[in-house]
DNA sequence: AACACAGATGTTGTATACATATCTCCAAGA
DNA sequence: TCTTGGAGATATGTATACAACATCTGTGTT
């Protein structure tokens, strides 16, 4: 077993089956079909999709069970408006107290990784896993540098959500991507400078227009 | 049983004792004991224990159980900074798009119910109960007019952590309470006039500064 | 034909026994 | 004296049996 106890290992499988689309919305989840596929009894089953449910993949009802949670493109706006202030709040944050060396280290790595990718002027697909990477590093070394588990915690919570993960990248667009990292150039600058409102707003902006990106995405979809 | 499963009555008592201080932070919680004290069986209490902890309110650690978190005014200061931000997108959005009838209908009658309240020229520890549930009204009325449950939910959780709730008032000093609920005025004649930014902006002071009051009186506390 | 109710069926909630991991403490060795 | 290893104790993790609740089905009544 990979995780510390089963019920982890199966929050996980799970987690992973219906962000990946595996699991289809609305399908109802029956505790013992589920416990026999995976091997395992009914009870890390059920601690499972507690946790699933609060993290707001399911819905439960009482006495009634779990089922996949239905997400239309309206929940992925108000997710994103959520994650846009939070991460905007974690700018101002840092940007106030200014930057350790090392997350400032950290930041121009990833500067210098995006630059690279985008030299090429085109949008290569065996590129895309390390910029995911890049971006992913770029956001969380940010949110550690702000120092709030809170802001961290909620922020960690919607990456749960289909689409909304810092990972999540339509790789599709040159000049979306080209303007997006240029983001986060100035992002770092305004971070450098202690210029918090500038930090605040770009990264706000920089967000939500994700959300718009990929509410359009999702809206073309089956 | 009041709750429709046993797993959430205990929920319920737990989070209880522990907001009101019933259970020290530190404190390590038995699932024996604790089952052998509720009347229930081992079951019920371990699902209770997962909710607390991802509420934040305990911490987990794998084979080794849960332990009640232990809270400094720092955390304090964090969680009301992310609240802060929170409340105030709400109010943004709600000032964008009008208020509802109904939804002003409620925040004119917190208005008047605070104004009434106020004009005897002191705090009646007789008035703290009504003041309290005018304004949670306040602030959950705003919450629900904002239509994105993701705001909603994640402000709910901040209210888990002790003082934190829009229940929690210090119920001590006039010219405080004469100004936030001054502070309500302002917001209500903001979104009523569709100021996006102003509303958005008082809201944010609004709550970070009742923060900030919690964060000095926490740090004079045993 | 429509409705109400009783029983059958299946799913979730709870209790409990067993398995496994961690901690405590003491003794043996360096 | 300090370290280390292991046996025993204790707590958590898991499996499973049973209880309670929800739903479905079929029958009888109106």
């Amino acid at each position: 077993m990979s995780s510390p106890t089963q019920a982890q290992s199966v929050t996980d499988i799970l987690r992973q089956r219906i962000l990946v689309g595996d699991i289809a919305p609305g399908t109802h989840l029956y505790e013992i079909p589920l416990a026999q596929e995976l091997q395992v009894s009914r009870t890390p089953i059920r601690a499972a999709l507690n946790t699933l449910a609060k993290d707001g993949l399911l819905e439960y009802r009482p006495n009634r069970g779990y089922a996949v949670r239905h997400f239309v493109a309206k929940d992925l706006s108000d997710v994103y408006e959520v994650r846009a202030v939070l991460e905007a709040l974690a700018c101002r944050i840092v940007a106030s107290k200014g930057l350790e060396p090392k997350a400032e280290a950290v930041l121009r790595g990833c500067l210098d990784s995006g630059d690279r990718i985008l030299a090429k002027g085109r949008l290569d697909p065996a590129d895309l896993t390390p910029y995911r990477q890049m971006n992913a590093e770029f956001h969380e070394t940010i949110l550690e540098a702000a120092d709030n588990p809170w802001i961290t915690e909620m922020v960690k919570r919607t990456y749960h959500i289909p689409f909304v993960s810092d990972r999540a990248i339509l790789w599709e667009d040159f000049a979306i991507q080209q303007r997006t990292h240029d983001d986060h150039h100035r992002i770092f600058a305004a971070l450098l400078n202690r210029e918090a409102w500038r930090a605040e707003s770009i990264m706000r902006e920089h967000i939500y227009f994700a959300g718009q990106v990929f509410r359009n995405f999702f809206e073309r979809m089956p």
